[in-house]
DNA sequence: AAAATACATATTGTCTACAGCAAACATTTG
DNA sequence: CAAATGTTTGCTGTAGACAATATGTATTTT
């Protein structure tokens, strides 16, 4: 029946997570249910289970007799995130570094490798998807149920936080993404050597590498105005 | 329509939690869904609903074809358990103290209140959820949306496992669950005058309690044998 | 003219009936 | 008698139709 063997409802599912992860839905929004199942060919019901699940992962907030909004962003959203994410980031990358089997090694070595081409040849929304996969496959090999809700519940606004604060205008990003890719090589090898202390402060320096870029946006850099104009004088003219 | 103000799903929902978190519901039983649906006075699709939400927040585990499992509690569970607790513990105290509203400090003294009557009056199942609730609002205090899907995972299994090892024969159970309720007086103090310190060192203490009650069960004192026979001699001969 | 109420419309929530899959049992054949 | 295959039964998965609720608009009344 499925050109796919996976069925319609699981590539509905995994579809509206990668849309959400790359800002094609933006954050907010709220869905049609019956567009919805139109579009993916499957009645309301089994896509409002779909819906259930993904607001269970955090991808959607549902209200009752509004329906379902793709999880909000706002400015608490991200002070949150920047207070656990350490945490989580270097907790699971200690535990996957003890607990990691050579096969998993070897799919977060194939991540790796699709990563390098897309930093090269993908646009953005590609290499956050790979970048979310990577770090995915990390909480994976820490083999931790307790651990992991929060990881996955990080990983979707990380990447969601990098594709809002991405410009492609800025070529020292480029430069940050080379680094960032050095530091997934150090993670394999890392974690392949069972160094779960190394792996540890190599998360919370990855960790820093993302905040700082983030950050770069968030309070970027004042332009000099000339002579001694108030900043912001120029929208309060422009706007009343 | 509803005698309650809340509909038969909500109820379904919250009934179906509250029998897994008192191991009514056993780890790893296979539920029906028609036989659900029934007893709840709901049709299937609801069901499949709320079985799917209860999957999101690590109630079930849900297998296609074979219907909703009651997350099972295997040993490495255990061991997981034991590994991630005190962290996000330790760290949800230290939010609440920083964040927590008066009004939420409010309805922590109420559950407290609650959790005394029911240590003198109540059963091992009430004891249980009043405890889960307790820790439920500090949760919701530390509001941090990225640390509490752990907490709810944690306190599930926290909840079942604390359940598990519950044995009214032991007269010393009684005295410790009279020091965990003076922990939670003290959890309220701290959370109230806002020493995020002093909150996450006893949510450490706290949990140090639970665990050494929990491993006086997993690894208990050896009865003392007779002369110098062998450990596990009578179990050998019954076995042959 | 403004505000409130009633109605219409669109969207969510639910139910019943059917389709598909899996496991267990019975039957047949080597 | 054993093993393999076919059949049956009971469950999960899905679809389409219906009910309920909320919002927006139009009308009426003050």
């Amino acid at each position: 029946m499925d050109a796919d063997n996976r069925s319609r409802k699981t590539i509905c599912l995994e579809d509206l997570r990668r849309k959400i992860l790359t800002l094609e839905l933006e954050p907010g929004v709220y869905l049609d249910e019956t567009e919805l199942s139109e579009a993916y060919g499957i009645s309301r019901p089994p896509l409002r289970e779909v819906l259930r699940q993904l607001a269970g992962e955090g991808y959607f907030v549902l209200h009752e007799n509004r329906g379902a909004q793709v999880a909000p962003m706002t400015h608490k959203t991200l002070r949150n995130f920047f207070v656990v994410a350490p945490m989580i980031y270097a907790a699971s990358s200690r535990l996957a570094a003890e607990h990691a089997t050579p096969a998993q090694v070897a799919r977060l070595k194939e991540c790796q490798w699709t990563f390098r081409q897309a930093i090269r040849t993908g646009d953005a929304a590609e290499r956050a998807l790979i970048n979310e996969r990577f770090h995915s496959i990390i909480g994976e090999m820490a083999d931790n149920e307790y651990l992991m809700p929060s990881l996955r519940r990080l990983l979707i606004d990380h990447t969601r936080i990098g594709m809002t604060f991405y410009n492609p205008r800025k070529p020292e990003l480029a430069r940050q993404r080379e680094l960032a890719a050095d530091q997934h090589d150090q993670f394999i090898a890392l974690i392949e050597a069972g160094d779960a202390d190394g792996a540890a402060a190599l998360a919370v320096a990855h960790w820093e590498l993302s905040r700082a870029q983030i950050e770069s946006f968030v309070s970027p850099q004042a332009i000099s105005y000339p002579l001694g104009r108030e900043p912001g004088a120029e929208e309060r003219r422009g706007a009343s």
